[in-house]
DNA sequence: ATTGTTGCAAAGTGTTTGCACAAAC
DNA sequence: GTTTGTGCAAACACTTTGCAACAAT
């Protein structure tokens, strides 16, 4: 039986390689950020990956946080979102997860969903304009069924 | 023939009736901003709103500019769209003119796009989901021509 | 030994708030 | 005359940066 059982160690690994291949050396909060990520299943902001650093003993500072977490975005394995809170949230860009975001303007709970036909929409429109577009964020904004109760 | 021949008197006159409606008085600064907003074509920061205003020779406190925008966000006639600059933009919610943002990361134009399959996605999204959505965002980053020459 | 990495505190930036004065009703 | 709107400056929240100590190579 594999060491953990769970299915995210592809991505911690390719992120790790991608910054060695990037001529980072391994340091301690580099690590620590890369495994708080693979653990997340949704997008987490800034201090709540640091608080969540600190609450498994791995406590990291708070600018190495953003160092970490900008440097990877830069290498494409992390996904930065802005869903209007007024915060950025940082998640694992796992090709086999690829999803957006709902957001509740009442309560700020973020619910990730996927859809087929979105993504050949997006796709389509790629291909048609006049940039090279790499990433793309789609936010839908409401009411989440709790605050609609 | 009409007054000005632009098509946007529409948006301003009922985004003026939804701040009477809501009970708001008719401020000097809150006609300046509707005024401004009226005036662009595609979402502008803050900043730029204030700097359109004092160039116009109607300044309007920074404060106020962030107060007439918030509300009329809250009454669902200006769109706020956060594309990943760390700031905000706001633009006139126009029915007729529903559009999306393409950003270049890198010199930071933006360049609105519209498409029906993607709205149709969206809409179908909007149905299936266990949310009420009001709002929906879409960013597609990537290189602009300019940057890519 | 050299060079990159980390944490802290300070600075920076966009946004919000408190408050006194002015304007709308 | 009462209530709301406005501008200024101060406060705020998130993020970035400078720097000295530390760790990786």
């Amino acid at each position: 039986m594999a060491p953990t059982g769970h299915t995210h160690e592809a991505w911690a690994e390719s992120a790790a390689e991608a910054l060695s291949r990037a001529g980072y050396r391994r340091g301690g909060a580099r690590a620590a950020v890369l495994e708080q990520l693979d653990a997340q299943a949704c997008a987490l902001t800034a201090y709540e990956i640091e608080a969540a650093l600190r609450g498994r003993g791995r406590a990291v500072g708070r600018a190495s946080v953003y160092r970490v977490l900008e440097e990877l975005h830069e290498l494409g394995v992390v996904t930065k979102v802005e869903l209007g809170q007024g915060q950025a949230r940082y998640e694992p860009n796992r090709a086999e997860h690829h999803h957006h975001h709902l957001v509740c303007d009442r309560c700020g709970a973020v619910v990730p969903f996927d859809d087929e036909p979105l993504e050949r929409a997006i796709a389509a429109i790629s291909r048609k304009v006049d940039f090279e577009v790499s990433e793309h964020e789609i936010v839908l904004h409401g009411a989440c069924a709790d605050c609609r109760a």
